[in-house]
Order: structure tokens, then C-alpha cells, then sequence
DNA sequence: TCATGTTTAGGGTCAG
DNA sequence: CTGACCCTAAACATGA
């Protein structure tokens, strides 16, 4: 087994999900969003392993991306060149990896949708998304055809207007939330969050009308990560930078307010409206934070480069 | 054309 | 055993 610092982390896969590995990548970027190309190079760098069967891993982390709610499409504006667009991660997804650990989470995260339809139910879309790699393949709820999303979801995708958000811990039920923000904006922004704010913030930094008050909520999401792993990835950790900070020059990116760590006590998760916190999923079950400071929170050595 | 993004599908692992 | 999570493959759409 190799040692860290010691040529080690070289070609063996590293023990982070991709989901893990976006997040990673995003949140080692100043503004807390990257576009894909450098999700790519960031893991690349890092991990040694992905500079092979680069078509095989990019693939599934498209998926990630695309399946995953925890990941938001922020999109580019007009006047920043490049293809696609940033990916962020979304703002109530901070304690996925409770403890800063980015091991295997407990729960996925994502939003409820509420249909308004009558003939489709918020229950058949829960369904739908925890289910639907287990056969819960009702062709007749959904389209069955590749490339078209289901009727359910809109004609735009993922979102449509007639959609409202809402978190999930994974129970049924929902809550819905009363910053739904598609209906403020009616805007096809995938994974407009249960909470608006950041997205609005997003949207206000890029230059988009600002939405009310919104974007002026503060979410004290500060803190460390840290990660109990094992002796070839020794705990990957990274401290989170403040918000709303902007780092003018460094790229051409806006700056961009993306909390990403909760605080590690349960019920404190905020700056949220009355009611949301406590409907914020814990991702995780395990107590890592005393592993985690057993441990120490030294960073990653593949991450120690940038 | 290629990169990006979405969706479906199926198999594996792990925890409750 | 079941459900949640993860990985991989692939079809397809879209936009630069």
C-alpha cells in the first residue's frame, strides 16, 4: 500500500464517488462553481487514476451532474464566452457529506416537485426519483423515449412553471417551500433551489433582475471539512471560504455566494426561513466529527496542489 | 463535429 | 430482503 507523500494516490482509484469528486471540485474554486471542463481538469490533476478511460468516468459524471439535485446549472451570461455551463453545488446539499465526509453518502439529495397537474402526483415524482433505477418503469408515467423528458417534468426539462419545489430528507409528504422560486421567475434554471436565495444571488451576481429581498439572506454555512478515510486518501478537508466573497481577476467568473458546509449541529443550519432547517435532510448518519478530529483535518494531499 | 447535458437502463455494494 | 446509493453504458438532444 502506498504512502502518502510518497508517490502514492498514483493509479489507484481513489476511494470518492464522483459526486464527491465534483463537489471537491467545486469547492476548491473561489467562486464555488466551475464548468465542466474544469470539474474535469481539477479531478484530472488530482487523481491520476481519471487521466485514463477519460470518456467512461466524464460520462458518469455527467450523469452525476445532470441526475443529482445536490448539482446546480448556473448558467453563463451573455457576455462570458465558453461552452455550457458553471455547475455549483447546491446550497442545502452542504451536510451530504456530514462532517466533510465525501465517502459514501447515507441519503441522496434532491427536491420535490409538487405537481399541480391532477392527473400526476408529488408521490409519483418522489417515486420517479428514488426509484427509477429500481423498475419503476410505469411506461405509462412517462415517455419512455429517450432524449424527451417525461411529460411531468415540463416541456422544458426539469423544471417547468407549473412546478414547485420542495426539500426532501427522503421522507413523503414534503414541505412545500414558500420560496418556491420558479414561480417568482419562471425561469428553466434546473435545481432552482427549494430555498431561492442563492440562485438568486447567482442570478443577481450574473446580472440578472434581482428578485426582492431574496438575495440578501445570509447563509452562515463556514466551516471545515474533514474526512476520516483511510491510509492511501488520507481525509480530504478544505476550508470554506466566506461568502459573498469576490475575488476580482482571478477568472472571468462572477462571484458567486455558494455555502457548502452546515454546521455541524443539528437544527442550526442557517439563515433559512422558520421550518426549513429542520426539514434539511441529514445526509449522513454516522458521527464522523469525532473521527474527523481524532484525525485531524489535513487536506488531501492530491488537493494540497492548488 | 464535438462538448455538453439529459435520461434510461441495469448491475453492484452497503446499511437498516 | 429491500431500499438507497454508486457506477457504467448508451441513446439522444442541443449549442458552440
Amino acid at each position: 500500500m502506498p504512502r502518502p507523500g510518497k508517490n502514492s494516490y498514483s493509479d489507484q482509484k481513489p476511494p470518492y464517488s464522483y459526486i464527491s469528486l465534483t463537489a471537491m471540485a467545486i469547492q476548491s474554486s473561489s467562486e464555488k462553481m466551475l464548468p465542466l471542463s474544469d470539474i474535469y481538469k481539477f479531478i484530472m490533476d488530482r487523481f491520476p487514476y481519471y487521466r485514463e478511460n477519460t470518456q467512461r468516468w466524464q460520462n458518469s459524471l455527467r450523469h452525476n451532474l445532470s441526475f443529482n439535485d445536490c448539482f446546480i446549472k448556473i448558467p453563463r451570461r451573455p457576455d462570458q464566452p465558453g461552452k455550457g455551463s458553471f455547475w455549483a453545488l447546491h446550497p442545502d446539499c452542504g451536510d451530504m457529506f456530514e462532517n466533510g465526509s465525501f465517502l459514501r453518502r447515507r441519503k441522496r439529495f434532491k427536491l420535490l416537485r409538487m405537481e399541480h397537474s391532477p392527473c400526476k402526483s408529488g408521490a409519483l415524482l418522489h417515486s420517479y426519483h428514488s426509484h427509477h433505477q429500481h423498475s419503476l418503469h410505469q411506461s405509462n408515467h412517462h415517455s419512455g423515449k429517450m432524449g424527451h423528458p417525461p411529460e411531468y417534468l415540463g416541456t422544458m426539462g426539469r423544471l417547468s412553471h407549473f412546478q414547485s419545489y420542495t426539500l426532501s430528507s427522503g421522507q413523503s409528504g414534503g414541505f412545500k417551500h414558500p420560496f418556491a422560486i420558479e414561480s417568482l421567475i419562471g425561469r428553466d434554471y434546473k435545481g432552482v433551489m427549494a430555498s431561492g436565495l442563492p440562485i438568486a444571488s447567482v442570478m443577481h451576481h450574473l446580472g440578472y433582475p434581482q428578485l426582492g429581498g431574496m438575495v440578501n439572506s445570509v447563509w452562515p454555512h463556514v466551516g471545515m471539512l474533514s474526512e476520516p478515510v483511510s491510509s492511501e486518501y488520507p481525509p480530504f478537508s478544505m476550508a470554506v471560504k466566506g461568502l459573498y466573497h469576490h475575488h476580482p481577476g482571478t477568472q472571468s467568473m462572477p462571484a458567486v455566494p455558494m455555502p457548502i458546509k452546515p454546521m455541524p449541529t443539528l437544527g442550526t443550519v442557517t439563515g433559512m426561513p422558520p421550518g426549513v432547517a429542520q426539514l434539511c435532510p441529514r445526509m449522513m448518519d454516522r458521527d464522523t466529527t469525532a473521527l474527523a478530529e481524532e484525525k485531524g483535518s489535513s487536506l488531501h494531499p492530491a488537493l494540497l496542489q492548488s
